[in-house]
DNA sequence: AAGGGGTCTAACGACGCCCC
DNA sequence: GGGGCGTCGTTAGACCCCTT
């Protein structure tokens, strides 16, 4: 905010008007720079000259007179440019502000706290250097108070020297699991100082980048005043951005929050420029048979296995900290917050999408995780035109969409959209004119049985067939075995009449014995991909082997299915005479008929409303109709749950997500972990 | 020792906002 | 309207670590 300050009342003085015993006038003016200016804001307005940045959680307000007041007439003579005049005397002001600050912190008495460093500075006695040197240590970190000792320990045999040589590494182990875990390791080399050797653990956001960063901090930690270090580190990572932000000391806050582990390096820099320390990074290359990068290797690995973990203090930085996020008052989201809050809203819209009704016929699938979530994702993606936009592509887009989303426009559908158009009652399949015709009625449909068994017996043996010619894993043996024997490629058919002959209260749900139906609605199964995972070794050649596989069997399969259907279903509204103009046509015939009588004006917006709202009600709530809204028996915390995984851990929270049985036990570890330390709360 | 998986960066194109 | 700047999504590539 902009700073402002009371005009220095040695002006008012010489005024006459001003010379009387009552309170002087507050007039603030902007002020013209001070030592409060805040360098690291960057300003739109250039006539701004001195801003300050303060953390508060409560503003005091005061009113000031408006320009047309009488008041400001006895300071037309002062020419000033901007200015406010309090009501309220600067006394009263600062007065009301005190005793607002006592009742906000419930104090009489305030302790300070801080030590002051000149004080110190005359007797220059070891115990007070050692003192200052560790007080970062004991203040900006948390963890067990061994680890701070034996860091403190290390500082005090460094002491004497400057010149230090370090290797320091990172390490993480089963990253993208629950078992992950990540330590750090660093050793000192130089052969005229004592080799001394440290290694530490570290929770939330596990990544060798983390834990590289913090072995350096770790460093920065135990060396003396004005030392000059060299460390060796095998992170180009580190390196970049430690010579990055060397070189452009001041950067906005804005910027500085998206660095990710933006604790762990403002502490860096904050040591470089108060113990004046000068740090060279060099770059060697892992596993190169060097000797300290080995050992420091070794070191992390040992560091993993560490229980007690140690992480920064954020509230060491209170001076110049922003409002920091943290997770469920756990720990601060040291990185980019915009980027990070991704993971938690595609969690939560992908567990909206799969607890919407619509899906209900698969819901056994989504549970069981029988969807290859991720080749679904590439084949709803996949772009067969060789264009990035055509309306050929957007039908194919959008046919795709509606078919995963069971919202293809089927009979039931069609009914809904356009009551008045389409017949009351069942619309039945018109191929097999037993069932109602929906969208899970598809893959179930008599009619269709005997096109689609040799299709699947043909797409077999071209599996069979391609996987024996251009299979790269080590294992291919029983690969024929292993197709003939799955369910992918058979067609059950009295698993499918049982599943069409369910209750008429109840939906239909589609089988799991028979995959393959997943395919008409643009869903991958785990059957399916199963093999290509199995007998493909690269990750591309699977994705690019799979699609090309999928993307012919969806397209002969959809041929003798929804093309099929959808021929004989407009023969039938045709016998009906449903034509597409009437369909288009539908709403602009209807709404001039609900706007018709126009004489009164004032009664036509109630009318509107109200039907609009009955026509709402009528298709979420009546259970007799096909849409009504239901909630779907999957967990609606799950989420939180895969956020929270992935915050814990590492890896996306789709390798969580695919485990959706997920037992919230296996966070007790952690929990007790957190309570055992008393976490930071914020 | 090879390969997969993860993290991270740079580069690119596209787009929106702000200011001149 | 155009330039500057930031944002977003995607891709390629480099690097490291772990697993097999």
């Amino acid at each position: 905010m902009e700073h402002y300050i009371p005009i220095n009342n040695s002006l008012l003085v010489n005024d006459p008007s001003f010379q009387s015993s009552r309170s002087s006038p507050l007039i603030l003016i902007p002020c013209m720079g001070c030592h409060l200016n805040d360098y690291s804001l960057v300003l739109q307005d250039a006539r701004i000259k001195c801003t300050i940045s303060i953390r508060i959680n409560r503003l005091s307000v005061f009113n000031i007179f408006h320009r047309s007041n009488q008041v400001h007439k006895r300071y037309a003579n002062l020419l000033l440019k901007k200015y406010f005049v309090s009501t309220k005397p600067l006394h009263f002001i600062r007065y009301s502000a005190h005793s607002i600050y006592l009742a906000q912190h419930n104090i009489n008495t305030i302790t300070p706290v801080h030590t002051s460093l000149s004080a110190n500075s005359q007797t220059s006695d070891n115990d007070d250097i050692i003192k200052q040197l560790t007080l970062p240590i004991q203040s900006a970190l948390l963890c067990k108070d061994f680890i701070k000792s034996s860091l403190i320990d290390i500082a005090k045999k460094f002491l004497p020297f400057t010149n230090f040589e370090f290797y320091s590494d990172g390490s993480v182990s089963n990253i993208g699991t629950i078992n992950s875990k990540s330590g750090f390791g660093w050793l000192q080399t130089n052969p005229s100082i004592p080799q001394l050797s440290f290694n530490g653990s570290t929770i939330f956001f596990p990544s060798s980048f983390k834990s590289e960063s913090l072995a350096i901090l770790t460093i920065l930690l135990v060396l003396p005043f004005y030392a000059t270090c060299h460390i060796y580190t095998d992170s180009q990572n580190c390196i970049d951005i430690f010579n990055q932000k060397l070189l452009s000391p001041t950067i906005s806050p804005r910027r500085r929050l998206k660095q990710n582990n933006f604790l762990i390096w403002d502490l860096i820099f904050w040591l470089i420029s108060h113990h004046h320390l000068t740090v060279h990074l060099v770059k060697v290359k892992g596993h190169s048979n060097n000797k300290g990068n080995d050992q420091a290797d070794a070191l992390a690995k040992k560091g993993r296995i560490s229980d007690d973990p140690i992480l920064i203090n954020h509230k060491f930085f209170q001076q110049s900290s922003l409002a920091l996020f943290n997770y469920n008052h756990i720990y601060i989201i040291d990185r980019n917050i915009r980027k990070w809050s991704d993971t938690p809203i595609q969690s939560r819209i992908f567990n909206m999408a799969v607890n919407n009704s619509s899906l209900s016929p698969i819901n056994h699938q989504i549970t069981h995780g029988d969807i290859d979530w991720h080749y679904t994702k590439q084949w709803i993606n996949f772009n067969p035109t060789d264009t990035p936009t055509s309306t050929k592509l957007r039908n194919i887009q959008s046919s795709k969409i509606k078919k995963s989303t069971f919202n293809h426009p089927t009979g039931n559908i069609l009914q809904r959209n356009y009551p008045d158009l389409y017949p009351l009652g069942r619309i039945n399949c018109t191929e097999c004119s037993f069932d109602e015709d929906t969208n899970s009625h598809i893959g179930l449909c008599p009619a269709h049985r005997s096109a689609i068994e040799p299709l699947l017996s043909k797409f077999k043996q071209k599996l069979i067939d391609l996987i024996k010619d251009e299979h790269t894993s080590s294992f291919s043996f029983d690969i024929e075995c292993r197709i003939n024997n799955s369910n992918m490629f058979k067609l059950l058919p009295n698993i499918l009449d049982t599943a069409r002959q369910a209750d008429p209260t109840t939906l239909i749900r589609i089988p799991r014995e028979q995959p393959w139906i997943l395919l008409l609605h643009h869903l991958i199964p785990r059957d399916l991909a199963v093999f290509f995972d199995n007998y493909f070794s690269k990750k591309n050649e699977r994705s690019r082997f799979l699609i090309q596989f999928v993307s012919e069997f969806i397209s002969e399969l959809t041929t003798i299915t929804w093309s099929s259907r959808s021929r004989s279903f407009k023969r039938w509204e045709k016998s009906l005479d449903i034509t597409l103009k009437k369909k288009k046509n539908y709403r602009k015939n209807k709404s001039p008929s609900r706007l018709q009588p126009p004489l009164s004006a004032d009664e036509t917006p109630l009318i509107a409303p109200f039907q609009r709202r009955r026509q709402y009600t009528r298709y979420y709530h009546n259970k007799v109709l096909p849409y009504f809204k239901q909630l779907v028996n999957i967990d609606v915390s799950a989420c939180i749950r895969w956020t929270t995984c992935n915050f814990l851990h590492s890896g996306t929270w789709e390798s969580y997500r695919d485990s959706l049985l997920f037992n919230l036990d296996q966070f007790s570890p952690i929990q007790s972990l957190l309570d055992s330390y008393n976490p930071p709360r914020t």
